[in-house]
DNA sequence: AGGATTAGTTGGTGTTACGTACTAATATAG
DNA sequence: CTATATTAGTACGTAACACCAACTAATCCT
């Protein structure tokens, strides 16, 4: 994990850290496949992969087109196609004809296709509880607070 | 984005977060996607796959047997030995005869991959240094050093 | 020496993602 | 009001990826 940076030219071997942290780049990253690891287990659990997850977890509070849904995901459109395809052979969700414009199709979760992805929700959560438990109340909430705002920059 | 927890139960609607916080669960899940699209993208940028990109990435301080690599990106070992093949057939990593055990193989990167790895790996740094550039030097500081305290507990 | 175990590959199946090409519906231009 | 262009979605071909089960070769065990 020793990748150089404009910060932190090759001949200086990083003033400010010890042990205890392994700089904000590597930090972040460690941490993002730790969480990814654990969302994956709890995917799996249900019989689900990432991208079904994913299309499950964006569908939660949301209807949208095939075309929203690429945008939404990243992805393009011929691929939502095969996921929501999958996804609705199985029964987590299904197509409904768009109201205003006859070319355009809505996507909605089932019953059953709620069901399982809170499942997911609900065994995450625990683990990331679990995950912070080494941190005080205090420094949890300092986390939480610090990581919204960066997400909330980018975002903006 | 809302699953409910033990934590805050659904008849409470959260006491402690306005919002400037989206709670440590969703704050996280969050900040993974964002870390890991960043990372994808100059993975993309340098026509790499994710699964090439773990394995190159795990390489660098590495030189591990198909086994450990196996274990080290948490896949099957079949999967490994595609990755591997593909990876070897672009020029990033060369198989060599472990000196010990003559069942074992010993996977190394080339310099090619070595590069290749590198540009992502920079490309990166920058991105998430923009990215935490709404944070000041203290608060950048305090994240990385709580999300390291988080990485190590789990790993151990 | 001989059976169990371990390291790695092979082959088969299913998912995921992309690009291109296509159909149908809508929007725009003349 | 046609004629053309754009937009929404699908179909198809290709390639990467990940798993499992079956296999070979080397090593361990007793």
């Amino acid at each position: 994990m020793k990748v150089m940076t404009q910060a932190s030219p090759a001949t200086q071997p990083r003033l400010e850290q010890g042990d205890d942290d392994l700089g904000i780049v590597d930090a972040l990253a460690q941490l993002t496949f730790l969480i990814q690891g654990t969302l994956a287990k709890h995917a799996t659990a249900q019989d689900l992969s990432m991208a079904q997850t994913r299309l499950l977890g964006v569908l939660r509070d949301r209807e949208p087109t095939m075309q929203e849904l690429a945008r939404l995901l990243d992805l393009d459109k011929s691929s939502v196609t095969g996921l929501v395809d999958r996804a609705e052979r199985r029964g987590f969700v299904r197509r409904a004809p768009s109201a205003d414009d006859r070319r355009s199709i809505r996507v909605h979760l089932t019953s059953a296709g709620r069901k399982v992805i809170e499942r997911v929700g609900a065994g995450f959560r625990v683990d990331v509880a679990t995950a912070t438990q080494c941190l005080s109340v205090v420094e949890r909430k300092r986390l939480s607070t610090l990581a919204t705002r960066v997400v909330m920059a980018v975002a903006a």
